[in-house]
RNA sequence: GUUCCGGUAGCUCAGCAGGAUAGAGCAACAGCCUCCUAAGCUGUAGGUCAGGGGUUCAAAUCCCCUCCGGAACGCCA
């Protein structure tokens, strides 16, 4: 069924033609937080005051004259100043039912994304280490983004960029290195900018278990740094995959390299004349598309910075038919977007071809003390730890539920020790809960009716809240998609949550005459099917029982 | 010094393409299980929306300034 607020649209608009002979694009509508206000609201009169020379309220109630109210509507009033608001009638909500439990989890579904090919780029942490609380924000977030991205309309690919290519792979090999020589008794530093995690020491006990002391007699560097890399990029899928969070794509920098894109890149970038040569380095013109200085991409010594590498990547993606790219970068980031956006558009790509999407840090706090999440210190509080200590679901709801900007604060002792007053339980109680009526109603000998089109036992105040909220599913999606806001699902979850909690305690379900109960089981079961499709939107399981 | 975030209830945070009495969770207080799962519900209390100016019929929301907190300002990645 069409929208409310087209609906309402479409009102206002002939309304106004007939009153004032007048036209507007855009009529704000929206969704008064008191309900006495009505169900629909808009300011159209308001924002004509000026031009009309007229007082609002006056106005307001000249459109009201001259608007056709069709059936679904019982009235629509003017309020001081003047709003005018739509009081829709009570049988109309119902309509949404029979959808839902047609379309199923496909329910929401919206074509806003028109099928454009987007490729988020997120996590890409670099393989020197176990992924750690940091880290697992930008996962939470661009897998829930991703997922509701593809539900909005979007033809999606999430990618995993491996940076298996540049110095700190060397440092890494030379960090397994010393830790294997030291599982011999033979002291050998680790390197200065080595990585000392626990992990590292697990890789090199897992090197020797093989190969004994082969790499004492011979050069080992090659073999570790290939292992090494293996071995902690397939410890972080793992650590994925116990998180829900999955890749299409993980991309290697070093193919780069072997297919000679990094080359080919460079050479483009000085054909078209970007490239300068200073201080036996080469700079890369970044100023001229709104860089603050210029970048170096190839240093003194005669190799590549970050940014070279980073480049032919991007320029790589472009080559498979994004038609956007989105990166999540943490906030310590936030400097190296004008540099990559001016490489983007030398490329040819257009000022929003690619969008950087900035997620603010957490601080992780344990006993009383902010713990610093480095690799190269090894004493980061790992994402396997946290899974372990609290739950994966959550830790998603709990990064879910923020906004990208928000700094966070995680209480590691009271995240555990408090773990079973999550939030998420609201949630997953409901649908719980939701299903053991189910069970219940089988007992009776009730169940779901899915061919029941007309209901007329759905007035309480409650019922309505629910039935609103899955009338403005869509909405939602539509809106957490394209301004790239997951939070706004899981706010979403909540609301719809909690009136299914009121529902629950105000109504009893399974009592009354037969078409009552049916009525209110085919309720639940909408509520329960867009309950568990928004849950699944942010990676949060739906259980049967809890 | 420059840039990017943030500052909303005791705490953690929503709300910010301007709208009507600023919300939720936790913590506090008072109620609700002979009744479908109390991981729940209902109610009370708690706010100078950091501060100051401006725009507007209307500002937590937009603009400017100041203060406080975080981050970044590499020929590191």
């Amino acid at each position: 069924m069409p929208t409310l607020e087209a609906t309402i649209h479409q009102l206002l608009s002939e309304a106004l033609q007939k009153a004032y002979n007048l036209s507007r694009d855009h009529i704000l509508i929206e969704q008064p937080k008191d309900k006495t206000n009505g169900d629909y609201s808009s300011n159209l009169a308001m924002t004509l005051a000026k031009e009309l020379r007229n007082n609002p309220f006056v106005i307001a109630e000249t459109i009201k004259e001259h608007i056709e109210l069709p059936e679904m509507f019982d009235r629509v009033e003017v309020a001081r100043p003047g709003f005018i608001n739509f009081y829709v009638s009570k049988d109309y909500f119902t309509g949404i039912i029979p959808e839902v439990l047609a379309q199923q989890e496909t329910f929401g579904n919206s074509k806003t994304g028109n099928q454009q090919k987007i490729n988020i780029e997120f996590v890409s942490v670099n393989p020197t280490g176990s992924m750690h609380v940091g880290h697992a924000r930008g996962a939470a977030a661009g897998d829930s983004m991703a997922r509701i991205m593809k539900k909005a309309g979007f033809d999606v690919t999430k990618e995993f960029y491996v940076n298996d290519g540049g110095n700190q792979i060397h440092n890494l090999a030379l960090s397994i290195n010393a830790r294997y020589h030291q599982l011999f008794d033979k002291a050998l530093d680790m390197p200065e900018d080595g990585y000392h995690g626990p992990e590292i020491i697990d890789l090199a006990q897992s090197i020797k278990a093989e190969h004994g002391e082969k790499f004492i007699l011979e050069n080992g560097y090659d073999y570790f740094r290939d292992y090494g890399v293996e071995f902690l990029l397939n410890g972080i899928k793992d650590d994925l995959k116990a998180f829900d969070v999955d890749f299409d794509v993980y991309f290697s920098e070093r193919t780069l390299y072997e297919q000679g894109e990094v080359e080919k890149t460079l050479q483009i970038l000085k054909d078209q004349g970007y490239t300068y040569k200073q201080d036996d380095a080469l700079f890369l013109k970044t100023s001229l598309f709104g860089d603050e200085k210029d970048r170096v991409i190839i240093k003194r010594d005669g190799t590549y910075t970050y940014l070279m590498p980073d480049i032919a990547y991007h320029q790589n993606k472009l080559s498979r038919g994004f038609d956007k790219l989105i990166d999540i970068l943490g906030g310590d980031h936030h400097g190296y977007i004008p540099r990559l956006k001016a490489s983007i558009q030398m490329l040819g790509g257009q000022e929003d071809t690619l969008s950087i999407d900035i997620l603010q840090m957490v601080k992780v706090l344990k006993e009383g003390s902010e713990v610093k999440m480095s690799k190269r210190s090894g004493k980061a509080i790992t994402l396997r730890d946290l899974i372990d200590d609290v739950g994966k679901d959550a830790i998603r709801y709990f990064f879910s539920k923020h906004s990208l900007n928000t700094h966070m604060d995680l209480d590691l002792d009271l995240a555990i020790k408090k773990s079973t007053d999550n939030p998420v339980y609201y949630a997953q109680y409901a649908h719980a809960r939701i299903h053991s009526l189910f069970d219940k109603a089988s007992e009776q000998g009730y169940s779901v009716d899915e061919t029941l089109k007309a209901y007329t036992h759905l007035t309480h105040e409650h019922a309505q809240d629910i039935l609103k909220l899955l009338l403005n599913y869509q909405n939602v999606v539509e809106e957490a998609a394209t301004k790239r806001i997951p939070h706004k699902i899981t706010n979403y979850v909540h609301e719809l949550a909690g009136a299914l909690h009121s529902f629950y305690s105000a109504v009893p379900i399974l009592k009354g005459d037969a078409t009552h109960i049916v009525e209110h089981l085919n309720l639940l079961k909408a509520t329960q099917i867009v309950l568990k499709d928004a849950l699944y939107l942010i990676g949060v399981s739906a259980p049967r029982s809890m």
